[in-house]
DNA sequence: GGGGGTTCCTGTACGC
DNA sequence: TGCGTACAGGAACCCC
């Protein structure tokens, strides 16, 4: 499922193929990947054939293209989504959703199609604003940076996690907060931190704020320079092929494991809808809770 | 206004 | 064998 290091590793990939191409054609196989686009800006066809790819970027989990046109292409790849690029006339792909076909006036024709199997992912055009010194879409303005980008103010962080009324994986989860953290790596930053999920944020002191993010930074980095992490075929690269994280997993997935610190098996619970893993030895259960 | 529960969606795994 | 059900979770949305 992709949390920042895959989307990165996407991004990565698409930037070189596609920067400088030009959108000859557009077409939508589902709809639903569109509940992003707001069709009262226009439509999404009308608005991206023809237009110029200048560059390829990236907060947190969403990724955009920024255009010839001044609009963007907003993507996010949700729960499944996956943009591959294919040669012309190659189909096969299962649950393509929107296929464009591009012109590179170095690499010739190409296409871009965007996967998604559960339809959480989606695509939009959007108008970008500034922010940061940087422009974004306006549908990521509210996203918070990321801890891989230089620009992310730890002090700023540490202060307003510690401003919560709420738990910490919750609040790592939050990307108003701090974006690019999904379930894995909350639970895999949590137990390097020796942090139980459920611990109020406002009982973390500054020391403990600062190393939960110190982790999810060397987590995110990991993950990033093996690829990502890959379960299945949910996630995969620009080529289709899978990352190698799921290896490097002290904690999620890893239920009925030995801890790979103290050997208490890992108990997975279910919180927020989703799995959290965790050693009930290394990270205690807050008192109350 | 912020916290937290619900919802969207489909392939896979599993039990009967 | 086949059917029904639980499960995976990012983020928008809504209610309190």
């Amino acid at each position: 499922m992709p949390e920042l290091p895959e989307v990165e590793v996407v991004r990565a990939g698409l930037a070189p193929a596609v920067t400088g191409a030009r959108i000859d054609h557009v077409e939508i196989l589902d709809a639903r990947s569109l509940k992003r686009h707001d069709a009262r800006r226009g439509d999404f066809v009308g608005m991206l054939t023809g237009a110029r790819i200048d560059s390829v970027e990236r907060r947190g989990k969403f990724m955009w293209l920024t255009l010839s046109t001044g609009d963007a292409l907003v993507v996010h790849l949700g729960m499944s989504g996956q943009v591959l690029l294919r040669e012309p006339g190659v189909d096969g792909d299962r649950h393509v959703r929107i296929r464009f076909d591009v012109t590179h006036p170095q690499h010739g024709d190409l296409v871009v199609a965007f996967v998604d199997q559960r339809i959480f992912g989606s695509m939009a055009v959007d108008a970008l604003i500034e922010q940061h010194g940087a422009l974004v879409p306006t549908q990521v303005a509210h996203i918070a940076l990321d801890p891989l980008d230089e620009r992310f103010d730890d002090d700023a962080f540490v202060a307003a996690l510690r401003h919560k009324r709420t738990g910490i994986k919750r609040a790592l989860l939050d990307q108003t907060l701090v974006s690019g953290i999904g379930n894995i790596y909350a639970d895999e930053a949590l137990w390097a931190s020796r942090l139980h999920y459920d611990r109020p944020t406002d009982r973390v002191s500054a020391a403990q704020a600062r190393t939960v993010l110190a982790e999810a930074r060397a987590v995110l980095r990991k993950a990033l320079a093996e690829g990502g992490t890959s379960f299945d075929e949910q996630y995969v690269n620009v080529n289709g092929q899978a990352g190698y994280f799921a290896h490097s997993l002290n904690a999620y997935g890893r239920q009925g494991q030995a801890c790979p610190r103290c050997g208490v098996p890992i108990v997975r619970e279910s919180f927020m809808n989703r799995g959290s893993h965790f050693c009930p030895v290394c990270q205690r259960r807050p008192r109350g809770r």
